[in-house]
DNA sequence: CGCCCTTCGATTGTCTAACAAGTACACATG
DNA sequence: CATGTGTACTTGTTAGACAATCGAAGGGCG
């Protein structure tokens, strides 16, 4: 008997798979989710629905008022930059306390050699090693709380590459040659220069995913001067 | 009439109620709280008591297992340490960023003063302006996601602190000495002794309060020679 | 006499059915 | 055209019920 991986919990089962269609884009950003709806396509009882949708609305993948039905939150520019300041924040000072005892973490040594590995061009490819260099990092300094709120921002993360999806906002070279960078200067025990350049490496992300939503990208959208081509 | 709370949905009030039970102690750590209990007390039916448990659940103050009975949560003493690292973590990078702009936000300052102010020897008064001071800062920097997590943490740590209430870990006159020469390194943009200063300040309650839980404090407890009294 | 197994109570997970209350949108009215 | 009304849809909450599971108490066996 190897099938057996149901999750114990209904509610449970049903969250992961609203999570999964979310991510995946099968429900994009501001599709709605009657708890009828969820019921009935699920084949469970209404409170078992509602009760899935409130787990959504916790971890913040749904949005919902009193009496209102639940949508899949739609992140606008200012949300974006938003949680790419919290990412900021957070893996910033990270690195400046890896860097104190040079500890690189295997795991994001690995992801980036995936990154290096990745001959296809398909963007979003990219995504998950590139998400796993990062947790990586977080991960590295063992502390279960801070793991997971770097989490609960990585899921916003992915909701907002999925309505991206199609074009590449960034090269994948310069991605793995930054992140190299970032290790190095780790393993150097040099935290500033490394928190610097992660501010740089996000802080070009940011406003491009802003602008490709719409929005109108800062300076931080531009390369540094020296890494211009020609 | 004017006992009617219902604020606007049953379960966030009951959960609000149970929360502010938990926070004074009134429900202690470990104190299990039964679906029915729950349902009983406030007269409401069982799914109503469930939601509400679940959604302390959410928040990291109420433990359960799947059909175990919710109990509050009990911090021993590796999750002190992992919940003050976490607070040294975000709050230590706010400080960095807030000195970059020599920002010193009017609500920590006030909150400092509240400190000095202080002449009561209960030891718990203190706690309130102190909670007070970091979270101004904390929300100076305008990261609605950092906030959020930081809350979260604070509510841990309130959670701590009414396990220890009686005795005071450590004297209002350092607290409030310490919180003022951080402000001053704001202002002086110097945000790296800042945050060095804010390592210690936030370690020494950390080993403190471990210590009070029944754990063996690390050195950081002690007071660096340069303040050793004599 | 102590240990393992069974049984039983308590508790949670889930369901069905139902009513109340609130929202949103179409429709009729001025 | 603006406004009020009403109706359908959706959610909030309740009641009662049954199955599954966990924890502890009690009995059988070595």
């Amino acid at each position: 008997m190897a099938g057996r991986i149901t999750a114990v919990s209904i509610v449970d089962a049903i969250a992961a798979d609203l999570r999964a269609r979310i991510f995946s884009g099968d429900l994009g950003s501001g599709h709605t989710l009657t708890e009828t709806d969820v019921a009935s396509t699920y084949e469970v009882a209404r409170p078992t629905a509602k009760a899935s949708i409130e787990k959504l609305v916790a971890e913040g993948l749904l949005d919902r008022g009193t009496h209102k039905t639940a949508r899949v939150v739609e992140l606008g520019p200012d949300s974006v930059r938003d949680i790419y300041l919290a990412r900021a924040y957070l893996e910033s000072e990270v690195l400046r306390r890896l860097a104190r005892t040079k500890d690189v973490p295997e795991g994001a040594v690995q992801a980036n050699r995936d990154i290096a590995a990745l001959q296809t061009g398909a963007p979003l490819d990219v995504i998950e090693p590139d998400m796993r260099f990062h947790t990586s990092l977080i991960d590295a300094v063992g502390n279960e709380r801070i793991s997971r709120m770097y989490r609960s921002l990585v899921g916003e993360v992915k909701l907002c590459m999925v309505r991206i999806q199609s074009l590449h906002l960034l090269d994948t070279a310069l991605i793995q040659a930054e992140h190299q960078r970032i290790l190095e200067l780790i393993e150097a025990g040099q935290g500033d220069a490394a928190a610097e350049l992660l501010d740089e490496h996000l802080g070009r992300a940011r406003e491009r995913l802003v602008s490709a939503m719409g929005g109108t990208a800062g300076p931080e959208a531009d390369l540094p001067s020296d890494l211009l081509p020609e």
